[in-house]
DNA sequence: CGGCGCATTGAGGGCGGTCAATTGGTGTGG
DNA sequence: CCACACCAATTGACCGCCCTCAATGCGCCG
């Protein structure tokens, strides 16, 4: 999966950067905290709806998504979470996990105690609000993913996707000239898109013959950046990719 | 709007008081930092997309809304706050806002300057905890209406949200015996629930037909609340509405 | 070779969209 | 007091996107 040699912390720090860069203190007291990483198979729920998790999980390589299962049996994922995110920090304040978190490729990951957390953001206030942007550039995807999902049609939510995974890959080291490995069968991103994997089948044809993707199996590669943002109306502000310093 | 007697500053603290009631200080820290209420007019715009603000909006009396205009000139309603919320707390750390905020009724605001704020939480760090457990409140619902718009045909849709305003609303005192004020046209109701405001009306109508609800003008009145929820297959544990303290 | 997961293809139907016209309530100016 | 404007709600016709239900192809692994 890696494409840059990148140590898979760093993954993390570069994204803890864009709020405000850490001093050395301040990084090596998180770092501290942070358990010995462990893998998990794709396909495993890493936890569980209503559960209460005592430690927040930091995904250092592989993808995950956060999974609702539904009435019909069916099921939504309402985010995906790539190397470097913090794939549960919600848990470290809300009572109880309102969704699974489930690895959709082989995964590692490393966690960090509340306790733990807790105490570092005492000591540490402003290590503390970098924490709590990264849950806030979360809700401003979930915000994005709702106008999207609610007003595109199936070939522009599809085009969308790509475009922010692409993105957010690459910001990672995990994606280079268009291409990447897209951890998801057509089936998963259809319970991204809330589409049916038929459907999504047959968009996945039609970028195809607009010559806009390469898609086959799990490696995507992008022919036509341009087009596919036009398509999907990509505009990445949302991200919140720009590096901002404290006031 | 007003149903029972509530202080609107209460409202907040009611909300407030969920992550671990704050003491006397801190209460009065918050307060002081607040500036004096203001009205602003149905219809008004009160944060622009893209703005920077430099204070956060704590909504005491009325509606607004999040609203993100799309290309095409409609409009997609990515959140409704009321009395209590905070509007756009999430500024305080994020660069830009990704969303507008309009008052969708006539409403009652006070601000909390971003710099009063950031002492506050330096001074009382389990404070400024409790309202990062606000905006992970927002996300919540977020992730929650993802699942309603991707999942959910119409009908269940508007009982969802109708469902959800009751809760909310009563929660704060400005509901009871399944009566409201619903803040919200039908072609706004539409821009929530990514529909049409043609087929809103229909979906409107299928609800009175059953006995769900009287819906006339602004007012709502539920008469059968349990058909309603499970037409809605409401469930309301996304909303964090229960007590839960700082372990 | 057989089983399995995933991708692909086809047929048919329904939910909800657009376009357009009408009703009704409210406010305003004459 | 009435005429008019305006906004919100309502109704009807038509149609297209995407769903469901199948069946088939295809690569991989035991």
């Amino acid at each position: 999966m890696r494409v840059e040699t990148v140590a898979p912390i760093d993954r993390f720090f570069r994204r803890l950067v864009r709020y405000g860069p850490p001093d050395a203190e301040e990084r090596a007291a998180l770092q501290a905290i942070l358990t010995p990483p462990r893998t998990v198979a794709a396909g495993e729920t890493m936890i569980r709806q209503f559960d209460k998790p005592q430690a927040s999980t930091l995904l250092l390589d592989g993808l995950v998504g956060r999974v609702v299962t539904l009435s019909g049996g069916s099921q939504q994922i309402t985010a995906l979470q790539v190397p470097g995110d913090f794939v549960d920090l919600h848990a470290f304040l809300l009572a109880r996990m309102d969704h699974s978190v489930v690895a959709l490729t082989d995964t590692l990951v490393t966690t960090a105690p509340h306790r733990a957390l807790r105490s570092l953001m005492d000591r540490y206030p402003r290590l503390g609000r970098a924490l709590w942007y990264l849950t806030l550039v979360d809700a401003s995807i979930h915000r994005h993913w709702l106008t999207v999902v609610g007003r595109r049609q199936a070939t522009g939510r599809a085009a969308h996707l790509l475009c922010e995974l692409y993105v957010r890959l690459q910001d990672v080291g995990l994606a280079r000239d268009g291409a990447f490995t897209l951890g998801l069968t057509q089936a998963e991103v259809g319970d991204v898109l809330s589409l049916s994997a038929v459907h999504v089948n047959r968009v996945v044809q039609e970028l195809r013959a607009r010559g806009l993707v390469a898609w086959d199996r799990r490696q995507v590669v992008i022919r036509d950046w341009d087009g596919l943002c036009a398509l999907a109306e990509f505009e990445p502000t949302y991200l919140q990719l720009e590096d901002q310093t404290e006031t």
